[in-house]
RNA sequence: GCCGGGAUGGCGGAAUUGGUAGACGCAGCGGAUUCAAAAUCCGCCGCUGGUAACAGUGUGGGGGUUCGAGUCCCCCUCCCGGCACCA
């Protein structure tokens, strides 16, 4: 065995092996439990980034891992492949989008190749090929066919130079990114899909996944945002408004409703519109709050303004007239575009009203019965539930009383009553763009909507376009929107819209169970292989991408296609891949920015950082912040090179050593350096133990304490690293019981037979543990250590009990609390010897100092605290 | 603004159920090897005081519970993710 490593020798042989043989191909006829590992598949942006390194190497490694503890192991890859970079790369290169995107594609593919992982790469499927989307488009029909998919009108940001529809990224500062336009809002035509209707159980469904992250599902939770309140019916004050009707508000503080002084509405609610016909600086308000993007946290930020409509309308209980404002915090999308205002209680309603002067009247007080007015500055208590007052037949009843009161007498009167409201909002999935699933719809004048009758799918998307970013493509494409009415056989127009790219990632884990099904989206081997038994990708897809694709997995339940409930059983967020940042300052707020890579970091004799130079130049530049991983921060570092350098498996271990996978993870050369180190050690020690001869591994005999001190450390790492794997995973802290292990083996020096047969058993056992990690190096070592076995195929270790008997321990003493000295007892000493052996240590006699402890405290297995 | 998360040596992190704070790695310092350097190997390494033994102090800041708090509770600061058309 060769003493030096040589990882790319190592690594291309091994992996054209791979390959050659399929290894990773998996089957749905094998008597082994199925185990469906799935990372989030990638856009094809071009090239891999950290990030995706990041994410395939944690997938690689439980994937491994399970291989190893004897499961039938699905790790599938496809691609992301609509979306708006493609229309951008277009747009900047003159390509076509499915051309850059193939491209793409192909050079990515090879990029993971050389990673290493145990994909099975038969099942690869890019959701941009007529083959996958037709699927999608059939569902769409079956589910406008039931109701699921229905036409409304919704906001949209519109670039009024460009003419057309912007992404809110799209939008910077109120302005096209590319016109530099103020965007507007515009009201467009769009179908929705009718996620409310599975809003109930898309929150149960949150309870039947323990194995996800509780922060997960309690943003799920509240993103879903189930609401127990009332409908209030304001009704319209006949001297201001004209005709009968009534202002519909949704509350979940009906025992504030006698504190309610105003009511607001959206810019673009009927009764702003109203007033607004003889109001011109009322219109002028109104087209001020249509010019700002639909993206909610714009509108949450932006400063508060409202306009008195001149309108009222009456209190359902007092019969006070109330004004009505209309209010640019108010969202015409969310729920009726209306709010009742109860300053005194509700932190927005008071800063709108102590702005422009609006009453606010004190109704509930603390239920300590300290009398509070609510007066400024605002106060989070304010807020708080507690005892009616100033609210006439309320008056000194708690919440739930005054909900109850309140809501019964609302019934009774015909203006409202309890109601159950949900936060979530219907998914828009129409899309102005030309880069994505068309949508299966031909528009009839006789016949309306009519879906696409399934032996007419796909609507394939025509891919030799010229995309200028002015208007859709596909709108000016008379051969792609000419078509006839499926029903009546007439003249008609095909949509021109596409569908949301989420619409393909919240259903492509099923279809890798059937990715080669040409007569249906699904058949039996999706119920052999779902639910997914983990799934792993960035905390950014918390909310949207995976609810999405719950929402998807029940409509394809509720369908016919699937039995379970839950799409991922097990779900592991990873961080984020982050980086310093260095730059230059060049006037006017810009930057130059420097790659680590160019910059020399000068530190002081402890090792802290002084100043940092460039490297070209050697003048100093500026320490920025850690940062994401980012082209605008060119902080990147370029996996390919990386890899080429030191190896795959040296890339995999360090992105697994830097920092459990759910944290982010800081790039450091000097770290990648150190991984590196370890192989090197590693492979030199294996090498050495080799080249004297391999042995059995140990079976049992006398050990001396050196001995048997190793095999208890051994076997506790067998232990701790099965744990970290499997319950825990946090790999790092496996990588580094693994360095303890060569470390201790490193200062071992015995050559005696035994000793020889306890490092031939450490060295196996380390080889296999690390072989998720570093498949390429493990596999090589294994062949060595076990030139018997000529295939990779080694169990996962099981800790010996008897190894991790230990006869005498370790307890720590300590006085109030404070570590004074330790103490080796044998296993079975008493309580009462082991106080006096405590009592009886000179450190602790100086710490009592004579006085007579009033307790003594006992942990068994690990410190006596005695307390004077 | 709202929802979710984070903060531990010079740095990344460990401490799994409230019980030895700093495992492992990086950087740094000292030594061995070398003509020399790289590589490698050995040792030291939270901070303050002390030659040392040792003592004090220390997990973003403030308060609390406990024999004992990085871990639990309350308040605050800063940073990160999401906010429905980036993926």
């Amino acid at each position: 065995m060769d003493i030096h490593y040589n990882p790319q020798t190592i690594e291309t042989a091994i992996q054209q092996e791979w390959d050659a043989t399929s290894a990773f191909k998996a089957g749905e006829t094998d008597a082994r439990p199925k185990y469906y590992c799935l990372s989030m598949f990638p856009y094809p942006s071009g090239k891999l980034h950290m990030g995706h390194v990041r994410n395939y190497t944690i997938g690689d490694v439980l994937s491994r891992f399970h291989r190893l503890r004897g499961y039938n192991v699905l790790q599938p890859m496809g691609w992301d492949a609509f979306g708006l970079p493609a229309e951008n790369a277009a747009i900047k290169h003159s390509v076509a989008p499915a051309n850059w995107t193939y491209a793409n594609i192909a050079h990515m593919r090879s990029q993971l190749k050389r990673l290493g992982l145990a994909i099975d790469w038969s099942r690869e499927i890019a959701t941009c090929a007529p083959e996958y989307y037709r699927w999608e488009q059939w569902l769409f029909t079956e589910l406008f066919k039931k109701g699921i998919i229905y036409k409304k009108t919704a906001s949209v940001n519109w670039d009024p130079v460009d003419c057309t529809v912007l992404a809110n990224e799209q939008v910077i500062d109120g302005r096209g990114w590319r016109s530099g336009a103020l965007v507007e809002k515009r009201d467009i035509p769009m179908y929705f899909m009718r996620i409310t209707a599975y809003a109930d159980e898309l929150l149960g469904g949150l309870d039947q996944l323990p194995h996800w992250p509780e922060q997960v599902k309690t943003m799920q939770r509240n993103w879903i945002g189930k609401s127990f309140g009332c409908e209030v019916h304001f009704p319209y004050d006949r001297d201001s408004i004209e005709h009968d009707g009534v202002l519909k508000v949704y509350t979940t503080r009906p025992d504030t409703l006698m504190g309610a002084t105003y009511v607001a509405v959206a810019a673009e609610h009927p009764l702003a519109l109203l007033a607004a016909e003889n109001n011109s600086a009322l219109a002028d308000f109104i087209s001020e709050c249509r010019r700002s993007s639909v993206a909610e946290a714009d509108v949450a930020t932006q400063a508060k303004k409202g306009m008195n409509t001149g309108l009222f309308v009456r209190h359902p209980l007092s019969d006070a007239r109330l004004p009505v404002w209309v209010a640019n915090y108010v969202l015409m999308g969310y729920g009726e575009g209306a709010v009742m205002a109860v300053p005194a209680h509700d932190a927005r309603d008071f800063e709108f009203a102590v702005q422009y002067g609006l009453p606010i009247k004190t109704v509930i007080i603390p239920t300590d019965g300290a009398y509070t007015e609510a007066v400024a500055p605002w106060q989070d208590s304010y807020a708080e539930h507690g005892i009616c007052i100033n609210s006439g037949k309320y008056d000194g009843l708690g919440f739930d009383a005054a909900f109850n009161a309140v809501a019964g007498d609302l019934a009774e009167l015909d203006l409202g009553g309890k109601r159950t409201q949900f936060r979530l909002r219907d998914w828009g999935i129409s899309r102005q763009r030309y880069w994505g699933c068309p949508i299966p719809i031909i528009h009839c004048d006789d016949c309306g909507d009519v879906p696409v009758p399934a032996e007419r799918l796909p609507v394939v998307l025509p891919e030799d376009v010229v995309v200028t970013g002015a208007g859709s493509p596909l709108a000016a494409m008379p051969e792609f929107y000419r078509c006839d009415c499926p029903v009546c056989g007439r003249p008609a127009r095909r949509e021109t819209d596409t569908m949301d790219t989420f619409v393909e990632s919240s259903w492509y884990y099923a279809r890798y169970a059937s990715f080669d099904s040409s007569d249906a989206m699904l058949d039996a081997r999706a119920d052999h292989w779902l639910p997914v038994d983990q799934y792993i990708g960035g905390i950014e897809h918390a909310i949207l991408h995976l609810l999405y694709a719950r929402f998807f997995h029940k409509l394809m339940r509720d369908q016919g296609l699937l039995k379970s409930d839950e799409p991922f059983a097990r779900l592991l967020t990873q961080g984020m891949v982050v980086a310093p940042t260095f730059y230059r300052d060049l006037g006017d707020g810009k930057k130059d920015w420097f790659n680590p890579a160019e910059v020399d970091v000068r530190t002081d004799e402890r090792g802290r950082p002084l100043d940092a130079v460039l490297k070209t130049d050697g003048l100093p530049v500026t320490i920025g912040g850690t940062e994401k991983m980012a082209k605008s921060k060119n902080n990147g570092v370029d996996p390919e090179q990386l890899i080429a350098r030191y190896g795959a498996d040296t890339a995999r271990l360090f992105m697994l050593f830097a920092a459990p996978p759910d944290q982010s993870l800081e790039w450091s050369d000097a770290g990648v350096e150190g991984a590196h180190r370890f192989l090197r050690r590693l492979w030199k020690f294996c090498a050495e133990h080799v080249n004297n001869g391999v042995v059995p591994a140990y079976r049992n005999s006398e050990l001396n304490a050196d001995l048997k001190a190793l095999r208890f450390q051994l076997h506790h790492a067998i232990a701790k690293i099965t744990d970290d794997y499997s319950r825990r995973q946090t790999f790092n802290t496996a990588i580094a019981s693994t360095m303890e292990l060569l470390n201790s083996l490193t200062r071992l020096n015995d050559t005696g037979a035994i000793a020889r047969a306890v490092i031939q058993e450490t060295l196996e056992h380390v080889t296999v543990m690390l072989a998720p990690i570093v498949p390429h190096i493990c596999t090589a070592m294994w062949r060595e250590l076990r030139p018997d076995s000529a295939a990779f195929a080694p169990t996962w270790p099981v800790a010996d009990a008897d190894a991790m008997s230990q006869d005498e321990i370790t307890l720590m003493i300590q006085v109030n609390g404070k570590l004074r000295g330790e103490l080796n007892i044998a296993k079975t000493t008493g309580a009462a010897a082991i106080q006096q052996m405590a009592l009886n240590q000179p450190a602790v006699q100086k710490f009592i100092a004579g006085q007579t402890p009033k307790k003594i405290i006992i942990v068994p297995g690990r410190l006596v605290n005695i307390v004077v």
